[in-house]
RNA sequence: CGGGGUGUGGCGCAGUCCGGUUAGCGCACCGCGUUUGGGACGCGGGGGCCGCAGGUUCGAAUCCUGCCACCCCGACCA
């Protein structure tokens, strides 16, 4: 078959889509806006939820997990939460079906009204918080450091595969804390760890930052980010920590005795990543053969092809070469499939980006050596059979590095600092990427800013250093430069 | 919610304007043979209520009416 994968000079979304499809991540489903994630792309999901939660539980939490159903009257009690949520949520009114009088299908029961309407999750504060009310009661109750994996709705207008659907797995870490500080510090942590987790898995870097005021979480005093850049050079958030002060405490009255017996309300923390870290995944490293996974999360690591076709011998050559590599813990696969030809094999494997390939054949056999391939680079050489196992796992962790690396010289070349409007517009319009601009922390900068260019603040760096200038559009003066991008 | 588009074997499409024998093509699939170190080729084969519901007509994938779904572009968002 010929290559069906539009070019990302060609048509950057269409790539995007023509990788999920063909590499068999995941796929449009009979219901609007929402995916069926293919075994493939749920291996690599699986790969992150398993390392995330690894790091989860280094750093104190434990799962548990919470209604996917929510009364109506629960999501209210925060003002600004309800503000941010309340257009996109799905509502559950009735609790039966019956038959069409005209016995054309079915119809909803209108006897089966529920008495209050329960809304689907589109987070899980709310239900969490209430829950908390009777789960805290002293001190000693704190810090409690909750996790849930979970699936969640929000009703988009517009969805893209893993980017954005109606429904989307996720996790969110809902901890409650005696004091303002533990929790800022609680955010802060875990704002790492997820940072952490992008670039030493995902191979992805990430600027650390915190979110301005309107682009904030809803109920949130402080929204932490991590922002990635994508290779169409638009921005990704991929990941966030909210630090929530008392307002959930306050609005479901959860409050906690301490030492000196006063009643004070609980501080709190939330904080999540989605499968949107799958698209953040898939446009960060691949290219226009297909997908490429970092070895790090690559469900397979190492396919082995025979060459030409699997015979008795080089079966047996490729298991004792998969039980080397399997006792490193490299997962390893061997395409016993006798029917396509190796060109096609080796095609099919670069489109599913699996990050290394060893080519098993007589030519090369007969002289003790394979011929290893990777993906990232598409370079080959041949390797001696004795050395195989280390050299490939050397290969894996280059690789990782590579990526990463290729990864940062791309933001490093899509990063502009300007200091006037029309630079500003310029560099946005062709170039795109982060742009370091001054701001005087006003609203309406921001919204001038968003409404002459699409871009928005992304956030606020931690590491940016203090610096005199002037905001573009009001001329005040501001003490550091925040980071712009068009985003996703 | 506004604009655009598309619904025809598993996938991608042609056919629709101008109604007329068994609805075609490529890929995929099945069988046989030849091939085999970068996406093979030949021969044979299976698979379709033409998105759904009405209507017009001797006759509808094609014309009319209504509905539904999905995709793309915008405003909203992880």
């Amino acid at each position: 078959m010929a290559k069906t994968i539009a070019t990302r000079a060609e048509n950057y979304s269409q790539w995007y889509t023509d990788i999920i499809k063909r590499a068999k991540l995941a796929e449009h489903s009979a219901v609007r806006g929402s995916m069926v994630i293919r075994p493939y792309g749920f291996a690599v999901w699986e790969n992150m939820r398993d390392q995330l939660d690894r790091m989860f539980k280094e750093t104190g939490h434990v799962n548990a997990y919470f209604p996917l159903f929510i009364p109506k009257s629960f999501l209210s009690k925060e003002a600004d939460h309800v503000e941010g949520f309340a257009k996109e949520c799905a509502v559950v009114t009735h609790y039966r079906l019956k038959n069409n009088p005209d016995g054309s299908g079915l119809m909803v029961d209108p006897e089966a009204k529920l008495e209050e309407e329960l809304i689907v999750r589109p987070t899980s504060e709310t239900i969490i918080w209430n829950t908390y009310r009777d789960w805290i009661k002293s001190y000693r109750d704190l810090p409690l450091l909750i996790n849930q994996w979970a699936n969640v709705v929000r009703w988009e207008m517009r969805t893209r595969l893993f980017l954005r659907t109606a429904e989307f797995l996720w996790q969110e870490g809902h901890t409650a804390h005696a004091t303002r500080e533990e929790a800022i510090a609680e955010a802060e942590r875990m704002h790492e760890v997820y940072a952490q987790f992008a670039e030493k898995y995902m191979a992805m870097p990430v600027i650390r930052g915190t979110k301005s005021e309107s682009e904030r979480f809803a109920g949130a005093l402080e929204t932490y980010t991590i922002e990635a850049l994508m290779q169409d050079g638009k921005a990704l958030q991929a990941g966030t920590s909210h630090f929530l002060g008392q307002n959930f405490a306050k609005a479901f009255e959860v409050k906690f005795s301490n030492e000196e017996n006063q009643e004070e309300y609980v501080w709190a923390t939330s904080w999540g990543v989605s499968t949107r870290l799958m698209g953040a995944l898939i446009m960060t490293h691949s290219d226009d053969d297909g997908l490429i996974i970092p070895p790090r999360l690559a469900p397979i690591q190492v396919v082995i092809v025979p060459i030409p076709k699997p015979t008795d011998e080089l079966t047996r050559a490729a298991r004792e070469i998969m039980d080397q590599l399997r006792s490193r813990n490299i997962s390893v696969e061997y395409d016993n499939d006798d029917k396509s030809r190796v060109g096609f094999k080796f095609a099919e494997h670069e489109l599913r980006g699996i990050p290394v390939r060893i080519g098993l054949g007589m030519r090369d056999l007969n002289q003790n050596q394979v011929e290893v391939a990777r993906r990232d680079t598409k370079e080959k050489f041949f390797v001696p059979l004795d050395t195989l196992a280390e050299t490939i796992e050397n290969l894996l962790e280059e690789i990782q590095d590579n990526l990463y690396q290729k990864a940062l010289d791309f933001r490093v070349q899509h990063t502009t600092y300007v200091d006037t409007m029309e630079e500003f517009e310029s560099v946005i319009e062709t170039r795109g990427g982060f742009v370091y601009a001054h701001w005087d922390g006003s609203k309406e900068t921001e919204e001038e800013i968003k409404n002459r260019t699409k871009a928005t603040i992304r956030c606020i760096p931690l590491d940016a250093p203090e610096e005199k200038g002037v905001d573009l559009i009001s001329g005040k003066p501001s003490n550091r430069r925040v980071v712009f991008a068009k985003a996703y």
